[in-house]
DNA sequence: GTCTATACTTCGATAGAC
DNA sequence: GTCTATCGAAGTATAGAC
């Protein structure tokens, strides 16, 4: 008595998920969206209300995963250090496994935020407030140097957002021969990104003798 | 014998930064840009001949600026960690002189470079370039430890770009009281820039008797 | 739940007078 | 160089049959 093959919500969003990051918000047909879907328009008004409605029950879904990743690390009995790098690893794996948040965020965060209501933004806030209770966790005990908690989120996130949203661009000005740079991969920049962190927020070793 | 007031070019291109930062290439209007600079929309479709090259225009005038900035700095006679520290604040520096650079900027690496055309690629291509080149004079001389250039750029840049873009975002969480953060202001973020990057370039100290 | 057809709107771009 | 008026294309969203 198998169902009959019903068009999950899912994979609309999935679909609205690449056309959102291949275009924007503003660039984002609904008639590519249903055909990515394989749905027709009218299936997509059925499930959602509004192209709005979908890109906001996107959004959310996307930051309450990162919030819930980041929750798990938090929570963990390791070094403030530690879960640093956990955090550094824990975003890139999100984006390896979903390689259409970065363009979303980056566009998100250039649009201000306009197309979100309460209950999105409010999901997307718990993530910095996730990163800046371990950064505040490491200051007090002095595993950490005197961080500012907004600055360590931006330097933890925006170099792998920038990095790889970033990478069609790059691809396209290295085969145009513009610019000729050693290759790095993702695991490399987030090696990279945890040692440069990890001297970042260190203290600083005591004065010898003082006072 | 003063000449009638005649509209110049530039003064479309400023409407269409601002229009192109708010809403980015596919949300923008033709008519509002024209709206902005107090001009009808023929008149813009006179000195420009489509919106496409409107908004290459004004990129290549973007990455020109930021990279004769930057050679400039290239080109001082400065240590390596004297020139980081004023890539940083330069970037800094322009971005409040042109508030919209950020969001145009994140807008296009989330497009992936899709509306730009070869010269202005080459003029983006030159701002890592620069940057590179410093990173590897200081890997050279013994003043940094082993950096990969391209991970220096994207750690150096994302995160004020990321930061000051999302100035709108922030506010508007802030707001809405979804989370409390100490103030960070913009000079505060370009010091504490340069303090973590200072940290993270340094190298290692000799083992001690090593070998 | 699913589809086709279409109403209504808005946009980029141009024609043509001055 | 500057303007008004407008065209044709493309977009979001819905009506209504099944």
């Amino acid at each position: 008595m198998a169902r009959p093959a019903r068009v999950s919500p899912d994979e609309i969003l999935n679909a609205a998920a690449r056309e959102f990051a291949d275009r924007g918000f503003a660039g984002a047909r609904v008639d590519r969206i249903a055909r990515r879907a394989a749905v027709n328009k009218a299936m997509l008004y059925y499930h959602f209300k509004s192209k709005q409605q979908l890109y906001r029950t996107l959004l959310r879904r996307m930051f309450t995963l990162a919030a819930e990743r980041l929750n798990a690390i938090a929570r963990a009995d390791a070094s403030p250090a530690v879960k640093i790098d956990r955090v550094i690893a824990g975003f890139a794996t999100i984006i390896q496994e979903h390689p259409v948040f970065p363009a979303i965020m980056l566009r998100e965060v250039a649009e201000g935020g306009a197309h979100l209501d309460r209950p999105t933004l409010a999901a997307l806030a718990s993530v910095p407030r996730l990163v800046a209770a371990i950064v505040e966790e490491g200051v007090a005990s002095g595993a950490f140097r005197a961080i500012h908690p907004v600055f360590a989120y931006f330097s933890l996130l925006a170099p792998l957002v920038f990095y790889l949203a970033g990478t069609p661009i790059r691809k396209e000005i290295s085969s145009l021969h513009l610019i000729n740079l050693r290759a790095l991969s993702a695991a490399d920049f987030v090696r990279a990104m945890q040692q440069a962190t990890r001297r970042s927020f260190a203290p600083d070793p005591p004065a010898r003798a003082a006072r």
